[in-house]
DNA sequence: ATTTAAAATTAGGCTAGTCTAATTTTTAAA
DNA sequence: TTTAAAAATTAGACTAGCCTAATTTTAAAT
């Protein structure tokens, strides 16, 4: 039995993983996680002591076999419950996360499983991230960022990059939904900022902005 | 903000307070939450630095005006999700207090609310027991014990009083479940035990099953 | 080949929550 | 009232996770 923190190691380990990098350090690991590097190394031997993950300074952290499955398994119960509070209890998609983060650690065997068929096998979260199957296989999405596309393109808003409040919140204000329609009539060359229209409202983003929306 | 430990300890304060005894020692505290006595003492001054309890050995421990308001909303929010988990997910009366037991810790200032109007406002959990109102207050129920009765009384189970899996599990198999008629057809003065009707079915059960099951 | 910077690691210390093993009160019984 | 049991408390130690402050190792840049 893993405890809260152990859990949200292999988590992170498995969110850097999904980046591609040639290694996960732990230093990698402690920015992720926002705490010390020392602390890292410390659960770093505890994990490998447990055969969770392989750890060398020379190639990083990966996860075992048994480590990977139970991030797989968190990831899937985090989306599962921001889809609960999100469908059912109507949070708003900028107030999922946080709760969903304490949700993912709730132990029992059989409650990923239950909780998808009560909400009918729900292929993404509220964020447009995929939830991982019951056989844990994850759903490909789309990796193009509004920022890869070019002027006259037009676009489908399929995920965002940031489940931060402050984000979701700008979002809503500007009236960004997954599924909203894009197009990008102009990117001005000086700060690569972008006119768009919103499913034909007109507004003016940053690049940054436009680094953290994935579209298709 | 508390820890989850201290709000175990407020819940199992509060729930020593329902059985009015004349004082809450710091045994009985360690009794229920199966810690040891100093560990109790420690957490008691800690809770009384805060305000959330009172604490002097000859009076026992006493919740404060917040410590109560506390301890009501992690039950109100255990059952509740108590609830959820039964209707919602279809999980059985003795798989669901040990969930419930995480899930009354997640954090989050409207989340009682919201789940009690998705559940439509339930009146009880599946273990009969009454779920506090917003405003905190709690129903009253019927603290009739199925040994109180007499031969040749009927009642209905209202509530159980105990959720070890163990026991309802046990109940499952004699088909008592919240609603049942029972008909007190023979008390054997022996050793207490009682011949009934659950719902027109005989069985024999014990003295100590029938001083665990609330009747009206 | 040096120098410098980044990353990894170790050492030591802190807090929360737990324990065991005394010790001190308090209560109850003889 | 003396004695014995129960309850409360203190002292000291342990673990998990975290930190800061070195120190060591590795990688990069001159
Ligand atoms: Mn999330
Ligand atoms: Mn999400
Ligand atoms: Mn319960
Ligand atoms: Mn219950």
């Amino acid at each position: 039995m893993q405890t809260l923190t152990e859990e949200n190691y292999l988590k992170a380990i498995f969110k850097l993983a999904q980046n591609n990098l040639d290694k996960i350090s732990a230093t990698a690991i402690a920015d992720e996680m926002e705490v010390n590097a020392a602390s890292v190394i410390d659960m770093l031997k505890k994990l490998k002591e447990k055969k969770l993950i392989s750890y060398d300074k020379k190639i990083g952290a990966k996860l075992a076999p048994q480590g990977n499955k139970l991030a797989i398994n968190i990831v899937r119960k985090h989306r599962l419950w921001e889809v609960f509070l999100f469908e059912k209890l109507k949070y708003t998609w900028d107030e999922v996360h946080e709760m969903a983060e304490q949700l993912e650690h709730i132990k029992n065997p059989e409650l990923a499983d239950r909780l998808d068929k009560f909400l009918e096998f729900p292929q993404f979260d509220p964020h447009g991230d995929p939830i991982p199957k019951a056989n844990g296989n994850i759903p490909e999405v789309s990796k193009i960022l509004l920022a890869d596309k070019k002027q006259g393109d037009t676009c489908k808003v399929v995920s965002v990059k940031d489940t931060s409040p402050a984000f979701l919140k700008y979002l809503n204000q500007l009236s960004i939904v997954i599924g909203s329609k894009i197009y990008i009539k102009e990117i001005i060359s000086f700060d690569n900022s972008l006119i768009i229209l919103i499913d034909d409202k007109e507004c003016t983003v940053s690049e940054k902005l436009a680094n953290s929306i994935f579209v298709k």
